[in-house]
DNA sequence: TGTGTTAGTCCGGAAACTGGACTCACTCTA
DNA sequence: TAGAGTGAGTCCAGTTTCCGGACTAACACA
């Protein structure tokens, strides 16, 4: 048997990143957000390739992040829509884009910038889910929760492969399990 | 000329995406953040192939997310440690798993979470930057601070090439242009 | 002397990516 | 009525990247 610290973390980045970790999928996501829906607007919008583009497509509908609907029926015609798992990646999308506005914009500033009603720009601020605070990063605990399991790429598979019918099941917010846990060192 | 719809968009998520849009370097970030700082350690934690995380490390380095200290000369032993652009990607690992914690922890919860001193959980709540006031997704506007530029290979690699000299040379907040954007429909 | 640790590199096969051409069923315009 | 345009892809071949596994070098430790 393997000893605990020769396995790969099992964490919720890891998997989140196995269905949304690529470049393409997120930028997809993003024109959705944007308000574009159909294939070739994506294609031109994020300069995907289309092939690559129609297979990310395929996983995000798989995953029930985003909903593929017809629009037209002669020609069959479909647009991408978010499900509430895809409206909740806003965040994800927020956060990189704000990161990228304070390291990456050059002189004339970020290109697309996205603002509250009252003209200033949104931020994603760390708080205590309970109390409310404001966390900085390095005052956070990482806790794990139970023993990590080895990683089987079966399960991965099969996770993703459940995770429509999981979806459409309403399954949205798994139990809670509080206290207990082993403080990571 | 190419008209503008043609043109994928220049935005702050593709740039960063550009840096971090990948799997194994936004998994060997949460190691560092997690404090595991060394090579074998995070090829362990990762599970990412032994070239392929010894070449997400170098972009690291190189964009000026990470640094690479030494801590032992004979033999020459490094370990990475996050530079002040590498916290700031805090929110993005922290909402990435709050997503995978919300929709694809199995029965038993998520593996792992991040707690505050209280012992709950942290969450990344969206704000207005200026009046503090919670954000819904869909009430944000998008507004485009400056003609869309032609999307040139070359600019995004010398950008990139850029990224350490303008770090260390102190450049943060890029100069904010507020006002005269054009809507996005 | 043998084993373990650390931070990688080297290698070859497999998989994924890429740009470009193509398809098909329409609709629109001249 | 012909030709062009649109939309949502698929097909293809060449290129790039990924991956697992073996290997290295300089030490420490038993």
């Amino acid at each position: 048997m393997v000893s605990e610290s020769a396995r790969p973390r099992e964490c919720s980045v890891a998997r989140t990143l196995e269905i949304v970790g690529e470049k393409w999928a997120l930028l997809a996501i993003r024109e959705v957000f944007l308000g574009n829906r159909r294939f070739d607007e994506m294609v031109r919008r994020t300069g995907a390739p289309r092939d690559t583009l129609a297979a990310r497509l395929r996983v995000l509908v798989g995953a029930g992040i985003l909903a593929r609907r017809q629009y037209s029926e002669h020609p069959a015609r479909f647009e991408y829509h978010l499900t509430e798992a895809g409206r909740d990646l806003y965040p994800v999308i927020l956060t990189l884009m704000r990161w990228g506005d304070t390291y990456l914009a050059g002189q004339d500033g970020p290109p697309l910038v996205l603002e509250h009603r009252c003209g200033h720009r949104l931020a994603a601020q760390l708080v205590c889910e309970s109390c409310g605070e404001p966390v900085a990063p390095g005052s956070a605990r990482p806790v794990l929760q139970r023993a990590l399991e080895p990683v089987d790429k079966g399960v991965h598979a099969a996770r993703l492969a459940s995770c429509s019918s999981r979806w459409a099941g309403g399954l949205r917010s798994p139990p809670q399990r509080r206290g207990g846990g082993r403080r990571v060192s």
